[in-house]
DNA sequence: AATATATTTTAGATTTGTCTAAATTTTATT
DNA sequence: AATAAAATTTAGACAAATCTAAAATATATT
């Protein structure tokens, strides 16, 4: 069956909200898809018709077998659109997410399978967040907050919280990319500042703020 | 302004029959949106409100300034997306079009450029069809049926009139594609059908189908 | 446990793009 | 020029996705 635009964005925001907690919220839902809550249920109850959702009454909703399935293919496509743009194309990363959001609804089993293949199989997308496969299996890699790891430990960045121009220009600032291996020097508790060393060259400061949005996996020193 | 999905397939339209004659019937509009004449006269007035076209009761359609540079902008997007998926994610020809379709109304300025440049600014389609420049200007090239040229001449094939899968299949037979020379060596009266040498090889004759459908310029000679 | 508050649903309306059937206008035919 | 046929428009209806306001239910507070 095909899917309506408005019925793929439901889902795929069930999907995100879900990783929070498994039973969303009508209201959650409403925020998260900039409309009324009014209109949710409405949409819930035709997503329940069409065999996507578990849904009861002033409980929640969550994504049955059908729905997950769905939500990991409109993701693919959305985090493969993303590859391209940035790697392709040439985009910014804080560039990325409205047209992603656009090209994410085309529907065509070719094009992805032949995007996906033009791009060699990426498996993380430029924010490191994980491109699920044609089966909808994701890669598993660490994403630690940078703030909470240990000491002088050997740690290299997987993935950003957030997607804004602002933290891209902050980590241009800093030379920090995905990929960059970074150490804990030493945490401030006056602002729970961190220092650190990035590539390890000469340390710098980030605040807390930037730390928690950081994640890292710690890996094998070298 | 951003405009529907439809208004655009509307706009779009308008702008391909009008190649025919310069005013557009709603019938024929009709039968090309594979829908009714009564929604036809609906969105034509929706679209004379938003100053697109010029309409008149009873009499037709056709485009206004604006309404031939939205036509533009969107044809350049659908011919660029078709050189794209032929040139570099290796779909065939006949595959393109309703992938296209989609990604049309995919809106983003951006992309587009950014498309463009890493195409290398390609001025045709893989049909052969010119591809608008971002100020909507078209590159010219003969288009002039093979069916009625001069014999011996030597022409290039230049577009093609049709984009099935029987054309696609027919034209690999016989070794033709864009760019291919051919010259037309004679006319058998019978079934209208042409006997032409294709790159120079050994004549094959093509039917007179076949032949109206390919179109060609005249090349000089060396 | 009763009541107040927050959340969610229902009811009824609106917009977009479409439809069918009937009415109107134009074009073609006698 | 009158009439028949074809094309087009109007009128009224419908599905999808949304909205607001009111009603119903659940949760929190005293």
């Amino acid at each position: 069956m095909q899917y309506t635009i408005a019925e793929e964005n439901y889902i795929k925001s069930v999907y995100h909200l879900q990783q929070q907690s498994p039973l969303v919220a009508t209201n959650h839902l409403a925020e998260a898809l900039q409309t009324q809550p009014a209109s949710v249920t409405d949409m819930v109850k035709k997503l329940t018709g069409k065999k996507l959702v578990h849904y009861e009454r002033y409980k929640g909703v969550r994504l049955n077998a059908a729905g997950k399935r769905l939500a990991l293919q409109i993701i693919r496509k959305h985090r493969l659109w993303e590859y391209f743009l940035v790697n392709t194309l040439e985009f910014g990363w804080d560039e990325v997410h409205e047209v992603a959001e656009q090209l994410e609804h085309v529907s065509s089993a070719k094009l992805i399978e032949q995007l996906d293949r033009f791009l060699g199989h990426p498996r993380f997308d430029p924010h490191g967040d994980p491109i699920p496969d044609k089966e909808g299996k994701l890669a598993f890699r660490q994403r630690l907050p940078l703030l909470d790891q240990p000491h002088q430990k050997w740690l290299e960045i997987t993935a950003v919280g957030d997607e804004s121009p602002a933290l891209l220009e902050m980590l241009g600032h800093h030379n920090i990319q995905l990929g960059t291996r970074v150490r804990v020097l030493r945490a401030f508790s006056f602002d729970g500042s961190i220092e650190i060393s990035v590539a390890d060259e000469k340390p710098v400061t980030i605040s807390n703020q930037l730390a928690k949005t950081l994640l890292v996996k710690l890996i094998e020193h070298d």
